[in-house]
RNA sequence: UCUUCAGUAGCUCAGUCGGUUAGAGCACCUGACUGUUAAUCAGGGGGUCGUAGGUUCAAGUCCUACCUGAAGAGCCA
């Protein structure tokens, strides 16, 4: 700290575009800004560069006596390049913005050759921009997106502090392939090219490195349930991985998810949970981006912002499958796949009931255990279980959760039942052995919630760097 | 993984019934312009038509396979 103050002495540090244009406090003042340029327009006499820094989706207009700088300075000064430039914040004699700066001091960090430079200051398609993720962040829309991204990620952590909710770390690597959530990535230090083999030509697993099979996370869950069952609510935010061959706009094989799991807490409780924190959520973006948000409504959605008004004001719809599906039934709307009860629903089922029938966010509960996972809570009919989904506009399924089985006889039958091979997870059966307790959770994809939240359209572009089938450059 | 659509200049696209030297807008370069707002105006350069085969006198155009991307579906968060 001492050593960076003695650096910079003499030098004026630099002030942030947001700060400068949210008060009046720089009006007059000597500044110094350092960001990268949208564009340099102007003639012979004077010049206009528009300066964006990343802190803001706002552009500061820095203006340029050309007479002062020579044409030859200014020339490299060209869309993309990065400058620190020093003057005095005036109020602006143009039209289009209250305060520009008066460029006495320009410095240039890095050019950005006009011609090879792929962002131009016309729109780009979003797929084009995917196949230049490591620029895409200095776009309008994506950066944008990146702070919409850092405020839920931190108001996620703020709501689960102000609950009384502890962040738990669960693994990343697991030992375990029951997780029943999907196809896995294994992880292997062992030569793919001279795998060791037993007797009987199988892989020797005893040179791996944890000496046994393992895999990435596909769910933090599990483990999430034995930090509920002593510190009674926790929550996990992490990477979670599918290696499903999942070719959708809502898919990724790398994504982040939130699963909180509270001890004591019935389905009823998982429910108003779910509701709150979604709602909060939407709130928050309201209240703390709505600079981004308002760009991303007037550029790619004009109904986000009312829509995103309309979830946090209104109340989700509660049901259950059974009256689900009698609605589907009686809709009189003729589907491709033909709803009864039992079935799993469809894409199209979901659709229906949350954009035609109810016209809102809907949480349905109590699915027959069948299409359902091993460790819900079963119901008293012995046909369905405590599971709750809650489907969301545009998006579909953006939350799944239940009250987990607590009872460990029953437990051990339905896994049993199901030929679930248990013996890595011993240690989750002995939650129900010793001290068990009533609990419920449920997990929330981080870039589906940014999908409803941004109005964006392909999750590919609500997380920097995506990971998809055939897709893991940058 | 299945179905459908697409791939032509740096980007976004047009290219008719298969027919001469493949076009436009933007971007870029050069010039003009005394305050611009994705500035404007004039001129200029820029192409392995996704890849590999095939049909044909002749293929950007038709056929086959593959690759890549997108939308919908499945799986799910």
């Amino acid at each position: 700290m001492l050593c960076y103050f003695i650096k910079n002495m003499g030098t004026l540090q630099r002030t942030k575009i947001v700060e400068i244009l949210s008060s009046d406090t720089f009006l007059s003042q000597q500044i110094n800004v350092r960001g990268w340029v949208r564009t340099r327009r102007g003639n012979k006499q004077i010049s206009f560069i528009a300066l964006n820094d990343g802190s803001t989706i706002k552009n500061l207009q820095i203006v340029v006596d050309i007479t002062t700088f020579g044409d030859e300075f200014l020339k490299p000064i060209t869309t993309g390049a990065c400058v620190s430039i020093t003057g005095v914040l005036v109020v602006s004699q143009g039209q289009g913005q209250t305060v520009e700066l008066q460029a006495s001091d320009i410095q240039i960090y890095g050019t950005a050759d006009a011609e090879t430079y792929p962002l131009q200051k016309k729109g780009h398609t979003l797929e084009f921009l995917r196949e230049i993720a490591h620029l895409r962040p200095r776009t309008n829309t994506f950066s944008a997106v990146l702070r919409i991204r850092h405020a839920m990620a931190f108001a996620i952590h703020q709501y689960f502090n102000e609950k009384g909710f502890f962040y738990l770390h669960t693994p990343i690597i697991t030992g375990s392939d029951a997780e029943g959530a999907g196809a896995m990535f294994q992880v292997t230090t062992l030569d793919l090219n001279d795998m060791p083999k037993t007797t009987e030509g199988k892989v020797n697993y005893e040179n791996d490195f944890f000496g046994k099979p393992t895999n990435l996370t596909v769910s933090g869950q599990l483990e999430g349930e034995l930090g509920a069952l002593a510190l009674g609510n926790i929550y996990t935010f992490g990477p979670t991985f599918r290696a499903e061959n999942s070719n959708t706009p809502r898919h990724l094989a790398e994504f982040w998810m939130i699963e909180p799991e509270a001890a004591f807490y019935d389905i009823y409780d998982n429910m108003d949970l779910a509701e709150d924190f979604l709602k909060s959520l939407i709130r928050y973006a309201l209240d703390h981006c709505a600079d981004d948000l308002d760009f991303l409504n007037s550029m790619w959605d004009k109904e986000l912002i009312d829509r995103l008004k309309f979830v946090a004001e209104n109340d989700f719809v509660r049901l259950s499958y059974t009256e689900g599906v009698d609605i589907l039934i009686n809709s009189g709307e003729k589907f491709e796949f033909p709803v009864s009860w039992g079935v799993d629903l469809q894409s199209e089922h979901e659709r229906y009931l949350v954009e035609k029938h109810f016209k809102k966010p809907v949480i349905l509960t109590d699915y027959p255990k069948e299409i359902k996972a091993f460790y819900m809570k079963q119901n008293e009919d012995g046909k369905t279980v405590r599971a709750m989904d809650v489907l969301f506009p545009r998006i579909g399924e953006i939350i799944g959760g239940s009250q987990r089985e607590d009872n460990y006889d029953r437990l051990l039958d339905r896994i049993n039942e199901l030929n679930i091979p248990m013996k890595d997870l011993w240690w989750y059966l002995e939650t129900r052995k010793f001290g068990t307790a009533p609990h419920a959770g449920f997990g929330l994809g981080f870039e589906r919630l940014l999908l409803f939240v941004t109005g964006m359209g392909n999750i590919r572009d609500v997380i920097p760097f995506p990971r998809t089938p055939k897709n893991a450059e940058f």
